[in-house]
DNA sequence: TCCATAAATCGAGATATCTCGATATGCAGG
DNA sequence: CCTGCATATCGAGATATCTCGATTTATGGA
């Protein structure tokens, strides 16, 4: 729980819009055959609809990775992300620690 | 309630550390005679703990107020700055809502 | 009115972040 | 193996943030 690492991480829009889409994989065209089964996302899907490069989004989907929000699983020559829901809630709870009076 | 301002303020350590010390008034130095009252602190305390430039300290608290961590008070010459908890409670749930799934 | 003090603003150099295209790596199928 | 696709990494230019010292502005007191 870097709380450095992970206000980094939230300090820019694009990376808090992609955690906001990861909350529901229909934000998402549908799995790939044969990975139905997975929760996950494709870096190519998230791409896709933040129309920004095939490399600056690798490299948020690492920041958020590093930062605990994101866990990633290779499957073939895929990288499906998804959210790290206790890590996010570990995070928020520490905001919450450090910024109210007790 | 920017969030993305906030964020931006919350995105240094020792914006963090100041908004911490201003939880408890006796983390800095008696209040100036005649002031007694005033649950706010000087820009100069606060640059004496943080130990950087006077024009750093008043950026910083600068950022802190507009993304609404603080409010800023000016009697005389000193400008007395306070926590705003109703904003910072406001950005916590802000930040909560935003991060958390339904 | 003049001076001293506190704080805000200005201008600038150093450092970090953003974002890209190009290249490298890893994997699957023929 | 060789080719093609998905992703990661690299290198770089543009932009933003950090932090300072110098200057300006506001105030209070002699």
């Amino acid at each position: 729980m870097d709380i450095e690492k992970s206000l980094a991480a939230l300090n820019n829009p694009v990376r808090r819009q992609i955690l906001e889409w990861l909350k529901d994989r229909s934000n998402f065209p549908p799995a790939l055959p044969g990975h139905e089964d997975l929760e996950g996302v494709c870096v190519g899907y998230i791409q896709e609809k933040a129309k920004l490069s095939q490399s600056t989004i690798s490299n948020y989907m690492g920041l958020l990775k590093q930062a605990g929000f994101v866990r990633s699983e290779r499957h073939g020559q895929w990288t499906f992300y998804r959210r790290d829901e206790e890590n996010i809630n570990a995070f928020l709870a520490a905001i919450q620690n450090e910024l109210t009076k007790p």
